[in-house]
DNA sequence: CATAAACCAACACGGTATTA
DNA sequence: TAATACCGTGTTGGTTTATG
């Protein structure tokens, strides 16, 4: 019998023994009159509860016992017993309650030693490590059992990716799918059912993580401080235009605008691609679509060959400041198209603050941040400069007739 | 029948040859 | 060597299909 399908049971030789082993007698008083209960064999006559079990504990539980077993932990009779006896749903319950809870601490060690392994795999600090797991816990316990993501090594990058993008920590992408367990497909596909466990994710602060990247790339280039607060600012006013793409790519894009706008242009868009690692050519088509087509600002030709007109563009939007005493007058007329502004309350802000989505004459919807002030029940979008203090051209948008949203799109000169 | 996985279309992005 | 053009690949987010 032994060395059938339960051979990995060492013990199975054991309670094969037991099975057919005689327990007919007392050991105090030698009696007959064994009764059996759930508990153990107990003499009739003289009460003694005989050492015989009914059941093997084949793992030890007593600490004076030496625990043997790899996974440490008390096994409830052994295989055959427990289908034998008479309560056997019950042992099986217990059994399956018993070998759940090893399984999930299973899952906690395992967990914990596969983020160090991914950190420290990425040159990570090690002092994460708590934070992290009690996310990946949280996760875990959204999953239902069965889910395929729920196993460690498919959670664990994926939670070390949500830990640095939530706390603004830079993390290479890729480098987490190089040395971790999960295909490419697996790991977006998961990250797109995020917002079901993750909300926050949603509504994290990427400003912040981007400001960070802003930074870095300052440093990287010794531009100082005028450069980054430039790119900040390009970053605040053209939010609700640019924000729609990768954290990386946008703190490129603001960093490369101001670049561009600089009337010397030292610094090269090329090599702040470089650093980054994305392409020159996804800033080019950023500048082309975000900027020019968006505010349907004509002429663009390419990247670098427009850069002047970018300047100017930026100019009268008042996200960069005129250089007053070299910078010649701009002449051309910029127009921006826009069509009925729509009132839309964003969560994420503070309660009174609103952004405007307006329609613009080629269907898509354009978002207008940063003009809380405003007294927005008056429609119809005007644009209007005004020579505000120290010579700064800056901005401000008339609302008029929101009342009557159905009127023809007004066009808006930026002059 | 509910949920996860696979599929799909649009478009964002990257690689590279060519050009200035 | 930087800038540009072009095209293949990757990503996204919704829809359909499979599965238990």
């Amino acid at each position: 019998m032994a060395g059938n399908g339960f051979a990995r049971d060492s013990c199975l030789e054991d309670s094969d023994f037991f099975e057919d082993r005689d327990i007919n007698s007392c050991d105090i008083c030698n009696s007959h009159n064994i009764q059996k209960n759930p508990e153990g064999y107990v003499c009739g006559d003289c009460g003694v509860v005989l050492s015989s079990l009914v059941m093997e504990y084949h793992r030890p539980y007593d600490e004076s016992c030496i625990d043997h077993t790899p996974r440490g932990k008390t096994q409830i009779g052994s295989v055959k017993e427990r289908i034998r006896n008479a309560r056997s749903i019950h042992l099986d319950k217990l059994n399956r309650l018993d070998s759940e809870r090893e399984g999930e601490e299973r899952v906690k060690v395992s967990a914990n030693y596969e983020i160090r392994r991914i950190l420290s795999g990425l040159g990570l600090s090690l002092l994460e490590v708590k934070p992290i797991f009690k996310l990946f816990w949280k996760i875990r316990n959204c999953l239902q059992s069965g889910t395929k993501y729920r196993s460690v090594r498919k959670l664990a990058p994926i939670t070390v990716y949500l830990h640095c993008k939530l706390n603004c920590k830079g993390i290479n992408e890729q480098e987490l799918l190089e040395i971790s367990n999960i295909t490419k497909q697996e790991f977006n596909s998961f990250k797109f059912q995020l917002r079901n466990y993750i909300p926050q994710y949603y509504s994290r602060d990427r400003k912040q993580f981007i400001l960070q990247k802003i930074m870095n790339i300052t440093m990287e280039f010794d531009q100082g401080m005028e450069f980054y607060h430039a790119a900040e600012n390009v970053l605040n006013k053209l939010w609700e235009i640019i924000k729609c793409t990768k954290d990386d790519v946008v703190a490129s894009l603001c960093t490369s605008i101001v670049a561009l706008c600089e009337t010397e242009r030292e610094l090269k868009v090329n090599s702040i691609c470089n650093y980054i690692g994305i392409q020159m050519s996804t800033i080019h088509r950023q500048i082309e679509q975000k900027i020019f087509e968006r505010l349907q600002v004509e002429g663009f030709k390419s990247l670098v060959r427009s850069s002047d007109m970018l300047r100017k563009v930026m100019i009268k939007l008042g996200v960069i400041e005129a250089n007053v005493d070299k910078e010649p007058q701009p002449v051309s007329v910029i127009k921006i198209k826009l069509g009925n502004a729509t009132q839309i309350f964003n969560v994420l802000e503070h309660i009174d603050y609103y952004i405007y989505a307006v329609e613009t004459s080629f269907g898509s919807f354009m978002l207008i941040d940063e003009i809380p002030k405003l007294d927005y029940k008056l429609s119809n979008t005007k644009m209007i400069e005004e020579n505000g203090v120290e010579g700064k051209l800056k901005f401000s948008i008339e609302l008029e007739k929101y009342e009557y949203p159905k009127g023809p799109p007004a066009e808006l000169m930026a002059l």
